[in-house]
DNA sequence: GTCATTTTCCAAAACGTTTCGGATATAAGG
DNA sequence: CCTTATATCCGAAACGTTTTGGAAAATGAC
């Protein structure tokens, strides 16, 4: 049996990476011409047979057409509720497609609609530390929410600065080709801030207050949360209230410190400005900055932080000082991050509804894409969550 | 001036959400012939015609085509790095593009080359309650980070169950257009699992060992971590070690029970049924399995959890019933969440970097949908941390 | 100088959808 | 019966890319 077969060996020179079409036809000739033979291909033809092979079947609005002896327009018609299109067929072609198991391909229909039904969320501190705070989570979470209640997609843009530097902000959305964006934890001297209000794209920023036609934003109304804070402390009878802020770039940090001021002085009492320092949003560096503070100060009886991580740093700067929290200081944070309620002592602190910030950003930046203009702006209310790390004043 | 204007007011049939082109038309030779006067419209003509000036004017192949005198061909080619176009030519048409802030249509390009670049992450929790233990944004996090250095997009797919009846996997991955799917915090029995299985779509599963053509999956090595952490209690000369675990649909909770029982059984001790209790993987519910368990069985002087969040469920219980931890009872944890570490007391637990679960998944599955076939299946390790929930048998 | 190859370019088709501008048949109004 | 409106359908163009199959010009081999 096996003399009857004829077996060659055919060496082929090597294709360039180029497309030669003449060898490259003259390839193909040759393989046609081996056809009657079995061979076995160490082409880099092979790769593109297999492909074409592998290509799963999907089934298209053609595909129904043809099945239900219409048009394709009719069948997308008919598909998307368009009312020139008798019941009866409609039904006929619904069943058809759901036998066909077919499935729209957003591709196309974004191609041809110049919309993606896409929002782009533009998240900053994506990365293993951050997931301490999971402010940038908590955000995620709530715009991921409202965004699937409306059948949009949420597509992640993360932005470690080496890539900020390739592609602009506009390039990213464009090229990713969502309908609009949603920016979170972005500082006010990015330069991807700049493009943002220039460019065109509609964009929602969470806690930076810019306004303009296709710009809107999320907040909580961070002066009364502060205001909060502190009235929390000087109602237990503090009179010497320092603060650790986050950094003067932080739009939050410039309103909470508002809030502070605003507080002590409606007290009566006078701010003074060196009990006022920066922490970075770090807990370490707010661990310092307290440990400096409490030295320098000792008459100082309560702290409040501009965050929850700071917060820790300033419970601990008094700990190795031999201070109890809250029998010799008290110390408010801000966020009610979880970690908050479990620390020891638990911490008194002002809560802002995350989830919702993230859900509202959503609900505005749909609404602006849905061309319901209404308001570009949404503000959130705070609550302070009173636990055991601040105490009345002995 | 205003005498000589002549004002009309036209009162138009409103127009039927049908189509109705006849009488369209009319309309709109109506409106051509009103083309001198200046009018209001209050028709939802008006909205149409906002969108055409709206659309905001991006360049394409083929106005640099226009611009460099090319065809679009060449851009294209150009642009994608071919070697069949002139280093000189190629130089124009990259300046050019700069110029015009060129950016792709990656819709147009993942309609032609049926691929979107684009990969979907399944998640089931991602909801407010989920935010505790950050196992589900670690994961994200983790699969971002990879999915971004590949160039990659990642799209999200959240699944509240109602969802869930209304579309199948296979349509959501179809119709967003993933190119394959990384699939977290899904039951063993959910409907989907079997459907990721049968479809052809690349998929890869965190913590569910199930492989096949087009299913690969990444977990860690949870008899070998459950091992660690029962001798590290056997060590400390704790006899009577108790478990809650989470619950038998759960992949994790199966490979973690086999790695109690062969360290309770390699240390010369019998395993005790009645010692083994399901918590849900819920705080609340393991505090209530704790309470029983350690009223019935006073003998008990250690616990490992499968859970760091029911850890802390038996820690209350504990407390609750006056037993101190750790000198009355050793608790261990699993996971190592943000919180064990701030707990009170902090707590031991077996660390698994769910970080690079995420990332490890993006990879195998990148890997797979561009061939590298290698293998499906990553085992990563895990590490026991020590901390105060334990201690030595008195 | 001739033939084969290489370099450089291009027109046209394809991807799957929506929309535009009708076409046809039927119903309504007079 | 004629006119007009309605209901139902369809062909073709468009969206912005990539890829196919070549063509033309330049270069090299002999």
């Amino acid at each position: 049996m096996l003399t009857n077969f004829l077996f060659m060996i055919v060496v082929m020179r090597p294709l360039k990476a180029n497309r030669l079409t003449s060898s490259f036809t003259l390839h193909k000739f040759f393989l046609f011409l081996l056809q009657p033979f079995s061979f076995v291909c160490y082409d880099s033809f092979m790769e593109n047979i297999r492909n074409v092979l592998e290509e799963y079947n999907v089934t298209t609005i053609k595909d129904i057409a043809r099945v239900a002896g219409v048009s394709v327009t009719t069948v997308s018609r008919a598909l998307n509720g368009y009312s020139d299109v008798n019941e009866k067929t409609r039904a006929k072609i619904m069943q058809i497609a759901k036998e066909l198991n077919y499935s729209p391909n957003t591709l196309a229909r974004g191609l041809v609609m110049k919309k993606s039904k896409t929002i782009g969320l533009l998240v900053s501190g994506l990365s293993r530390e951050s997931m301490k705070d999971q402010i940038t989570f908590s955000v995620l979470a709530g715009v991921n929410e409202f965004v699937s209640e409306q059948d949009y997609d949420l597509v992640l843009f993360s932005t470690n600065s080496t890539k900020q530097r390739e592609k602009t902000y506009t390039q990213l959305c464009r090229e990713r080709r969502v309908d609009g964006a949603i920016i979170q934890g972005i500082k006010t001297d990015d330069p991807y801030l700049k493009e943002v209000v220039e460019s065109d794209i509609p964009c929602i920023l969470i806690d930076i207050p810019i306004e303009s036609d296709t710009v809107g934003y999320v907040t909580t109304d961070n002066v009364l949360g502060a205001r909060k804070a502190v009235n929390h402390l000087l109602d237990l009878g503090h009179k010497h209230i320092g603060m650790i802020n986050g950094h003067s770039r932080a739009f939050v940090s410039q309103r909470r410190l508002e809030g502070y001021i605003d507080a002590i002085q409606a007290s009566g009492l006078s701010v003074k400005k060196e009990w006022i320092v920066d922490g970075k949003f770090e807990e370490e560096k707010a661990r310092e900055e307290a440990l400096k503070l409490l030295k320098k100060y000792p008459e100082i009886t309560a702290i409040f932080c501009a965050s929850d991580l700071m917060a820790f740093g300033a419970i601990k700067a008094a700990n190795e000082l031999g201070k109890n929290v809250p029998n010799d200081l008290s110390v408010v944070g801000y966020d009610d991050i979880t970690l908050a309620a479990y620390s020891n002592p638990p911490l008194t602190t002002v809560s802002q509804n995350i989830f919702e910030l993230g859900y509202q950003s959503a609900n505005l930046l749909i609404n602006m894409l849905e061309g319901n203009l209404e308001q570009h702006m949404i503000t959130l209310n705070t609550k302070l969550m009173i636990r055991e790390s601040t105490a009345a004043l002995k």
